[in-house]
DNA sequence: GTGGTCTAGACCACT
DNA sequence: GTGGTCTAGACCACC
């Protein structure tokens, strides 16, 4: 049977972002919300690769990562785990600070585009709403 | 004296996105925002390759995918101008759909990061006052 | 061995067209013909490069700039392949087309110069042969 | 009153060939087709310039070509004129030669296009109709 | 292995 | 003055 993690990973392959980073990065994001829980075990490289369709190097790669960062754990012989991690980095202001660059990114783009902030506060918000 | 248009163009060198892709978003943004009107002429690839300390042929790279883009036109032998826009596409609707793609990533990002929308809201607004 | 596309490009190096277009023109009909068909993979940017004896920069505008065209297709980490096209664009009638702009300078220059169309359409017709 | 040469020239302002090229080969095909007879007087630079929107160096450089071919006099104090030719190059088959490349190019890139000679022939023949 | 980016510099072409 | 082309070479990133 499939692992449940597998559901939570998804790649856009048109994007300009690598796809070994696309992993990285939502990985990171699942286990600051606690939806990858510490001591759960994650899908193995191969299973991920299968599962995107990509060559299994690059999940490797991704791994490789969240290991060196120590949010994943690698246990001889067996799965790698979620670390356990420091509960203050999965807190809410944590978690919005790891949202920060990319609304700064955003906030920035609505400047440049010469709209309100209440224009791009609705779009924001519509949007929201939509992919909820 | 240095062209108006200098001000308008700013780099970040620390960011994964190239440079001559950077110029092309915000060259694009401020000419849909009306900041860069029709008709008005860029500074010479020269001036804003010296004005932002980067190789002339990355400027004149962006400058071409503009003008394939039809954003921007080619006048043999003087400089390139704004190219004459058809209105509607800077129509506020028109700015905000050219927003959709960084908010729509915002978005699936907090939800990544299980973050309510609201929680989420509330920081854009503040980054919004802050930047402004 | 040597990939089966590099023996159908060629360059005119005393042409006053630049060698980067020579190639985006040539592989654009060599697609449409159908000689070049989708999902196969285009030889390397050095191997067209060695091939030609041209800079790899030179090759790789070329392929940039098919790609934006939607002509060919960019593949992370290995080659290039043609795009999936519409199959109109293949027909006769959209080939053709691809020829009309050529023909028509053809025939204003014949009448700069004062042939009658029969003059012009036997000429043609004998080089036709020729070269084929 | 207008020069009446003035009328067998245009230009095509989106087209790659430099505009001086285009009026260098405008001319050398009327002279060789008899439009532009020998001892005829041609327009003024400023003539020309004024009639087709350009900088008046664009024609002048054009009729310093022309004067270095031979094809046009420069008589002192006054216009300049259609210098006196040998007849053997206002021939049928000098005009064809003329027209000899553009054929050609023609001719490859139908072969590119994978067309049939016949295909090509009917759609230059309704070309030739078309624009007669 | 693949393509992409950027630089430095030469040279050309057009107006 | 303007932009365009091409080269040589370094360096990076991805798979």
């Amino acid at each position: 049977m499939a692992h449940p993690f597998l559901a939570l990973l998804s790649l856009n392959p048109g994007s300009a972002e690598p796809l070994y980073r696309q992993l990285v990065d939502q990985i990171r994001r699942r286990i600051a919300s606690g939806q990858m829980a510490p001591e759960q075990s994650l899908p193995s490289v191969r299973e991920v690769a299968a599962s995107l369709a990509i060559n299994p190097m690059t999940v490797s790669k991704a791994y490789a990562l969240l290991e060196a960062e120590g949010v994943i754990q690698r246990n001889r012989g067996s799965a790698m785990t979620v670390a356990l991690v420091d509960r203050r980095l999965q807190s809410a202001a944590a978690r919005l600070a790891m949202l920060r660059t990319t609304l700064e990114q955003a906030a920035e783009q609505a400047r440049q585009l010469g709209l309100t902030n209440e224009q791009v506060l609705q779009q924001f918000q519509r949007i929201l709403k939509e992919t909820r």
